[in-house]
RNA sequence: GGGGCUGUGGGCUAGUGGUUAGGCUUCCGGCUUAGGGAGCCGGCGACCCCGGUUCAAAUCCGGGCAGCCCCA
């Protein structure tokens, strides 16, 4: 704190008269922290985590942080969004227990061998008693989810089972750890269908698509591509996995929610069954999807905060408006009107609060703007009695003046343009981040400048995995896949030089 | 998976073998202040863990645990 009180203070102009200048621009020269988010993500994101109070890092078992309320709020609101837009369509939602034990977890081969490495086991109880099974603690659901589904499925008229839990899922991550990202313990969804044709579950991996846009993109602002995997890249079982890269201000994709067609690899194993219509009995078809909200989150801190801090879209901000009053003890009427306009904001389903405490004004408007809340009203004396209000914008940095009986209207209309403020300067950064490379000095280069690079590619089966081996090694880059409708190559494989039959797309990850 | 760096009050840090472990900040109490990071007075609070070397260890060595950064 006392380094960034160093690096911003003074010159500040201040507002002065009755009558500040609507949208007055504010701080233009203040950095909250003395790291650049541009120059220097990984500090700043780092930093931010602990400043803002997003988690507590020093939780005594490697990969574990303790979530704290500023993104415990956040990504409930996240949850709600993501189970309102599952539940509408059509998934019901369970609990499952978070232990599997381990002849379940046995049954699909792949997916053994792609999720063991990952697995806590539990195997005793007491004082070093063994159970007679080991049990999984969940590195994800389908082997509890499956199991159950072979006694929920009997007839065709028992499909389509939609299903979806909240859920917290325990992966011994080998890579390095980072907070929200990936850590060992992380908050996700996970929905679980079953259908009675592969036409039907490819529906499903749509919606699923379509799920992810109307969450993440509209409402939690965040830009991505989706990509259909290589076939060395699927989910552990996966007939074709589908998956959403965002790509952070350092160059680095992450992975969030995939879905994956799962066909009939773990109905087989699973038994799970039903009689069709035509009397025969069949294999449903099962998909899966994954959003991981803690995750989510991560990128939400990444793409929409700025070197003032965190900045929130107006509908997952863990609070929506901070009333600051301007005031000593002789005018409790401002103290007064503040709690007011608070009720008022809370009775119209506005998340509000006060800040009451001691500190003085400055550090009261750092500090909110630090901790990303879109809105600000700033309430003394002088508003009081001209029943008007200062608002600032923390999307805009600016303020603008409003009669205090248009504040709801005011709201409803502002916190409209944050949300389409922070959609749009997001999508600008994304976009021209995906350039054509006709070779691997081009696909180099394009990494370089933390872009996604597009090419020619021998093929996206198998025999390619040798190509994309080299990306890893040479370029340190993965082949993300292809885009769902696939794109026609026009020229050699950047790689081999063979035919290509496919056009992919390549970037760092972390 | 590999490498580097780092663990000192809640946070940031000074301290290269013997110090009463120092400073800033936060926190607690009090007073004054209040429109963009307030001031004064007083107070609480720390050497990550285990082992070793030594007359003596926050400091040196080994191991563990944890974190950060970079690379694969």
């Amino acid at each position: 704190m006392s380094k960034a009180r160093k690096s911003c203070g003074g010159k500040r102009e201040k507002s002065k008269g009755s009558k500040p200048v609507a949208k007055e621009q504010v701080g233009e020269e203040k950095v909250t922290f003395n790291i650049s988010k541009e120059e220097n993500f990984s500090e700043w994101f780092t930093e931010i985590v602990k400043r803002a109070e997003l988690a507590d890092l020093r939780y005594n078992v490697k990969g574990f942080i303790v979530f704290q309320p500023w993104s415990v709020l956040a990504m409930e609101k996240m949850y709600r969004f993501l189970e309102e837009t599952l539940q509408r369509k059509g998934h019901k939602p369970y609990w499952f227990p978070t232990l599997i034990p381990e002849s379940n977890f046995k049954l699909e081969a792949e997916h053994v061998k792609g999720f063991t490495p990952e697995v806590f086991w539990v195997t005793e109880h007491g004082d070093g008693e063994k159970l007679s099974e080991r049990l999984a603690l969940r590195p994800t659901s389908e082997t509890a989810f499956y199991k159950m589904f072979s006694y929920w499925i009997r007839s065709y008229r028992d499909l389509p089972l939609k299903t979806y839990q909240r859920a917290n899922v325990f992966r011994y991550e080998t890579k390095a750890t980072r907070p929200f990202l990936r850590s060992r313990e992380f908050y996700w969804i996970e929905a679980h269908c079953a259908f009675a044709s592969e036409r039907e579950a490819m529906e499903q991996v749509r919606e699923d698509m379509e799920t992810t846009k109307e969450v993440l993109h509209d409402i939690f602002g965040l830009p991505f591509i989706f990509f259909r995997r290589p076939e060395w890249d699927k989910f552990a079982g996966a007939v074709a996995t589908f998956a959403a890269d965002v790509l952070h201000p350092d160059g680095k994709v992450v992975q969030q929610p995939s879905t994956h067609l799962l066909g009939q690899n773990f109905s087989k194993p699973f038994n799970i069954k039903f009689r069709d219509r035509d009397g025969r009995e069949k294999y449903v078809y099962i998909t899966c999807y994954g959003p991981a909200v803690s995750r989510i989150f991560a990128s939400v801190i990444a793409i929409h905060g700025d070197d003032y801090g965190l900045r929130f879209p107006w509908r997952i901000a863990p609070l929506q408006v901070i009333i600051v009053p301007v005031a000593s003890e002789k005018n409790e009427g401002v103290i007064k009107k503040a709690l007011e306009l608070k009720e008022f904001l809370l009775a119209n389903g506005i998340d509000a609060d006060v800040d009451l405490s001691e500190r003085s004004v400055g550090d009261k408007f750092y500090y909110w703007e630090m901790k990303g809340v879109p809105l600000r009203i700033e309430i003394g004396p002088r508003e009081l009695e001209q029943q008007r209000l200062v608002v600032f914008r923390r999307d805009t940095m600016s303020k603008e003046e409003i009669a205090e009986i248009e504040l709801l209207s005011y709201i409803e209309r502002v916190s409209k343009e944050i949300d389409k403020n922070l959609i749009e300067q997001a999508d600008k950064a994304f976009e021209n981040r995906i350039v054509d490379a006709k070779s691997k000095n081009e696909i180099a280069e394009a990494l370089d400048q933390g872009k996604i690079a597009r090419c020619n590619f021998c093929s996206v089966s198998h025999e390619g995995e040798k190509c994309a081996e080299v990306i890893e090694k040479e370029l340190k880059a993965r082949v993300r896949g292809t885009r769902l409708e696939p794109e026609k190559p026009d020229g050699p494989c950047v790689i081999c030089g063979k035919k290509a039959s496919a056009v992919v797309y390549i970037a760092r990850e972390y």
